[in-house]
DNA sequence: CGGGGCGCTGCAAACGTGTGCATAATCATC
DNA sequence: GATGATTATGCACACGTTTGCAGCGCCCCG
């Protein structure tokens, strides 16, 4: 009797053929067998301390009860939420997460997705950003469950909960233009990332919604959603030469970005300049000056996810869902209202006079 | 011929029988098989896609080449990045990380642990915090390889990576001593943790050694490693009229809830106390002030642990290694000499004079 | 020419579960 | 009370891989 007890180990203290401790200890067939027995399987089972092994039980029925979570960077604070809320979601449904980090690269994306395959997940859920997918393709192909979160696909075939950027770039543009700001620069994400292009698409709608007027000039794309991107676009708004009064940024790193190009121009923020951020990232209330930001549900995005994948495995075939989560505009001190900064500009200039 | 390709239609393919195939596919047991052979079983392997199953494999062998990895929260930056460093580590041997939080929750680090071991999982790296552990007593018992990270236990017994603590304060003390600052306050982190315990140990060496006197008074002990108990810390010390000049905080979190406090009490950072921070987590050169703190390798720290764990997988049994890694003193903008800070207050009584 | 050693490959038994099928026992029905 | 329906359990195989053992052919050497 070395190493964990068996099946078999439980068979031969209750007296019964291991095929009815199999169906015994699975509450799916315990109605098969006589109650009685149940009894006497379930108190030898606990006896010896019984764990089923799930090797040999994926082995058989082709499942693992773990599923794949593709996230381009744990360490970014954003997907640590979201994973935390995969992870406590699908505990509900007695799944395991399975993590791999891709960095946004499409090779290491492709062997994270064998090596889980191999290794018999029952789905995966994706928070990698690009827009287009092999996953898409791989899906229709071979049916194998998938679930997006934090992105979606331009044909809206999958699944997927997302936060409601439309929503939130409206939030922002409007305390925006509620504070007086008519000439508002967008710095938006890459276009290839889903979270960029659809910020950017907001931040169309959201202008148009408000009576604002887009210009081309004030609309500047990065290359990644980094801070020394951030500084470099915003840098490149600055040395233009064109007037505006605030800015939104696709992301909370492009907004810190904007500190530092505005601090090496001379301006200063909020007074000279608005910034709003996206995400509401750990911290970004500690900042000089606190990030005006957007609010995402990353956690709840995770744990929503989860259950939609927990909701396919279920199910035959639900429909494919694709869940919008509310933002929530949180105001901090990098946005001011545009006359007081008229007032203050005259009124340094009377005192410098 | 649905599904995957299996050993069985490799060996059809090539006209051999499974059991060749295995050995030819199998680096280790290659050189059993005539070159020839191997030669044409690799081509249609080759030519069926074929990927061997590790579940079905894992039945047989008893290994799954995955490593349980328990962490407090990956949401923890600090964390995020050991955790990273472990998963580029283990990639080198092959193996693949199995993630949970734990929370520092005794219980739901047991189940983690029960439902890792089911899976089979062939070691564990832990980074939960806590001194005393369960995990060394199974250890011994069972004899389940465990790497430690971010932490040891009392008896040395298991090997572990830690960032080195002693230096690490140290280096910070020395930082303040040489600012002019005698009266040196710490702010430690809960003694139940290893690492709150051991820079504690490392305050008192290291004041020691800079000829400095110990305040017990100046000494004060939080429960958490939070912002929140940084900062009623903190006001407790300035509460109880204590005279000092600097703060040496356990952790960055300590340190920022004490800017808190300062500020809740009118004073400034570093004008009327400086502060040091540990660890040089994400965006604290971003604060207000810029945070002085003690940067840990955790990249490095996870995947130094992978190695360790990594080679006690081949080996027979290697030593219990205790390795240390090198902290660096980051200086920003939250500590200022102490004779400045005499200067700055009598020039500020001099002007409201 | 026979025997022993060696290199290679086939054989089959595991590993622990799940499940269709058969079978024994119990029960209801006419 | 015989028959068919129902219930409960045993039986055996399958999942895909690894691995000890056996056997086959070959070569070398005596």
């Amino acid at each position: 009797m070395i190493g964990p007890a068996t099946l078999r180990d439980v068979a031969r203290l209750a007296g019964v053929h291991p095929g009815t401790v199999s169906r015994a200890l699975n509450p799916q067939t315990r109605g098969l067998v006589n109650e009685r027995t149940a009894r006497r399987v379930l108190d030898a089972a606990q006896e010896l301390g019984y764990r089923p092994n799930p090797i040999a039980r994926g082995l058989r029925t082709n499942r693992s009860n773990t599923i794949g979570v593709l996230v381009p960077d744990l360490m970014n604070p954003l997907f640590a939420a979201v994973v935390r809320g995969i992870e406590d979601g699908l505990r509900e449904g007695g799944y395991t997460p399975l993590i791999a980090n891709t960095d946004n690269d499409a090779e290491r994306e492709r062997v994270a997705y064998e090596a889980m395959s191999a290794r018999q997940v029952d789905g995966f859920i994706a928070a990698t950003a690009r827009r287009d997918h092999w996953l898409l393709a791989d899906q229709v192909r071979t049916g194998v469950k998938v679930v997006l979160v934090n992105r979606r696909v331009d044909s809206d075939a999958l699944p997927a909960v997302t936060g409601d950027d439309h929503e939130g770039i409206r939030l922002a543009v409007e305390h925006l233009a509620g504070l007086g700001h008519r000439r508002i620069a967008h710095l938006a994400g890459s276009q290839t990332l889903y979270t960029g292009w659809s910020r950017h698409l907001g931040f169309l709608d959201a202008m148009k919604a408000c009576g604002l007027e887009v210009d081309p000039d004030l609309v500047v794309f990065s290359d990644a959603f980094t801070e020394k991107e951030g500084a470099r676009c915003c840098g490149e708004l600055l040395d233009g030469g064109r007037e505006f009064t605030a800015i939104v940024a696709g992301n909370d790193l492009l907004a810190l970005g904007c500190y530092d190009a505005l601090e090496a121009h001379g301006l200063r923020c909020p007074d000279d300049v608005s910034v709003v951020g996206y995400n509401d990232m750990p911290f970004v209330d500690r900042f000089r000056p606190p990030l005006t930001t957007v609010r995402v549900p990353h956690y709840e995005l995770g744990a929503t996810a989860a259950g939609l994948m927990l909701e396919q495995l279920r199910g035959a075939d639900p429909p494919a869902r694709q869940l919008l989560l509310a933002p929530e505009l949180v105001i901090r001190g990098s946005t001011a209202p545009a006359v007081a900064q008229a007032d203050r500009n005259t009124a340094s200039l009377d005192t410098s006079h």
